[in-house]
DNA sequence: CTCGTATATGCGCTTATTTGAATAATAAAG
DNA sequence: CTTTATTATTCAAATAAGCGCATATACGAG
């Protein structure tokens, strides 16, 4: 699959969906929706964050249409929209294990 | 190929390599670099912008290790360090033709 | 209608990011 | 050493992001 190079606008575009993943606690929440479907509190659990915090991240995710909402009730499950984004994002982590890609800031970490 | 759910480490670094992607100059200079190997003042006679946002945005892509130089005499080389950039750049915008995923903020532009 | 659970949002604050313009650094040539 | 071409960096200002805390909204039960 080889693709032109992108315009401004779908550059722009692309930037824009890419904003999802600036963030580890987005990450991690799209990596638990790849396992199964959960719902805000139990995002708010397994993250250990504070249930306003899960809530914007999802509010991210949703409004970039990546994640889906179903309603049962008063819960509300989250599930991904579009298997890809793991898919690409285990391209990233692949490049990560390989490559000597780390911020300088995050030398230190390690 | 698949990963398991990463550690909060791995998410933060994830995050950071994702923060090369979430600007359009940077997008585009990855996919010109993809073409062929570019040096700053063909990126910035290519992308119209000035010289300072090129070399600045180059900086940040250098930094994060996604692009490598060359120098000959004066001029400086960049190109791509790891093709699977362009490998997960490309099943993003796949994602992005197929879907409903456009911020709200950006749907007027269409 | 009232209460309790689940989820979303508004506010103020702090910290990051992006940018143009100007300036500095680097290297080859004369 | 001075000049010229190329690339990098500093600066200040504007914009945007993320956060905790408190509050609001939505739904169902009783």
């Amino acid at each position: 699959m080889l693709l032109q190079t992108p315009t401004q606008e779908v550059s722009q575009l692309e930037a824009n969906l890419c904003y999802a993943f600036v963030d580890s606690t987005r990450i991690l929440i799209l990596y638990a929706l790849n396992e199964h479907p959960h719902n805000v509190t139990e995002l708010t659990l397994q993250l250990g964050a504070p249930q306003s915090k899960i809530s914007r991240h999802l509010k991210v995710l949703r409004d970039l249409g990546l994640v889906r909402t179903t309603r049962r009730g008063v819960t509300i499950t989250y599930e991904l929209a579009d298997l890809r984004l793991i898919e690409a994002l285990d391209i990233l982590r692949g490049i990560l294990r390989d490559g000597i890609n780390l911020k300088a800031n995050l030398i230190a970490e390690l």
